[in-house]
DNA sequence: AAAATCTTCGAATATATTGGTCGAATATTC
DNA sequence: GAATATTCGACCAATATATTCGAAGATTTT
């Protein structure tokens, strides 16, 4: 009927709705068992302990950042706009996984490890997309971009500049504003005149 | 330097913060000394307990929906401006307050009295404002209302309607677009034509 | 259809958290 | 410098919470 990855599949998306609204600490296994309609103890049939449901839940969610930004991405033609699109979607896909971040910042130390190790490898990921973005540019004459890795990593920056706010706030104002004027300003700098 | 009462109003802001975000039950004493950088025996120096925190919170947020409703009925002069804005305003000031309400319902029913007798006063008030809107209204010849009373209460009926969604979810998306159909409706039912 | 295996869950437990207290220390006022 | 107001660390009792366990239902296998 159900099998048990299936089962895990629940689990991980009702308890990721508990810990992006309260986060880690102040999600409880009561909680996530209510949200199922199970008890408790079929939980622990599943998953060893409420870590393992969190970092499941973290690495769930950064495949469905992955695949979005990889649809982003194909979703267009042109090179400028594969750009913007992938800019635009990572900071909204972005945002949801901030809530993550934050629970982590909680003060629980021991996860911290876990989720550079996402962070770190995602930055690798998404460096290499940027840089094929730019280098396709690049070729087709579109983008003035002479080393596409170490302008790729002038955009992850800036990327990471917009992150920021989403980070440590609940909610930015202005963020679209400001994305569209990094947009404005990335574009003047690598657009072939 | 700095009075009782402002102690307890910097209080009830930080305090407020907290409970909007996480609820009644997850909200912990700690947090709040935490985010005043005071030690938790001083809050109790000035609150008898986490229930009277709370409650002056609601009460103080209520305060100032009132005031802000209050501004947007004053801001302008056709009646029609001014149904609309108070529609608007109530309605993006509730979301806040809504947050108390769900903290509520997260199972202590103790509360339940305090908050309905708060609800049940703003709705009094509501009516008579609105009536007083509409009868200003009808004077002018802008509304064709026979009965203020009467159709303020429709009126306010509708804006309950409108509550519903903020009421159960976090984030309704389309509730701008609901908000305005409903404008378009309701003034479609009282313009003179 | 009995045995074996898989799945669920109520109850129990050991531990951590948390609202609230107390008395002493420090600051302020008289 | 006595009296009063305010702060806070240490503590406590009550509660909440992650996890375990065993028994009971399902389901599959033999």
């Amino acid at each position: 009927m159900i099998n048990k990855e299936e089962f895990r599949e629940k689990v991980i998306i009702a308890a990721g709705q508990i810990f992006s609204r309260y986060g880690f600490r102040k999600t409880t296994m009561d909680e996530i068992a209510r949200e199922l309609k199970m008890g408790k103890s079929s939980i622990y049939y599943y998953f060893e302990s409420k870590e393992e449901i969190f970092e499941s839940v973290v690495l769930y969610e950064a495949n469905i950042l992955r695949n979005e930004l990889t649809a982003a991405i194909k979703s267009v033609e042109s090179p400028v706009e594969k750009v913007r699109n992938y800019v635009f979607v990572r900071m909204k896909t972005f945002e949801k996984l901030s809530n993550y971040y934050n629970a982590i910042f909680d003060k629980n130390l021991d996860h911290f490890d876990f989720i550079e190790n996402i962070r770190a490898r995602y930055d690798r990921e998404e460096l290499a997309i940027l840089r094929l973005l730019l280098w396709h540019g690049a070729r087709k004459k579109v983008f003035n971009v002479a080393n596409s890795e170490y302008t790729a990593l002038a955009v992850q920056t800036t990327l990471k500049g917009l992150e920021v706010p989403l980070f440590w706030k609940k909610k930015e104002e202005n963020i679209e504003k400001r994305l569209n004027a990094i947009l404005d300003v990335l574009f003047n700098g690598i657009l072939r005149k």
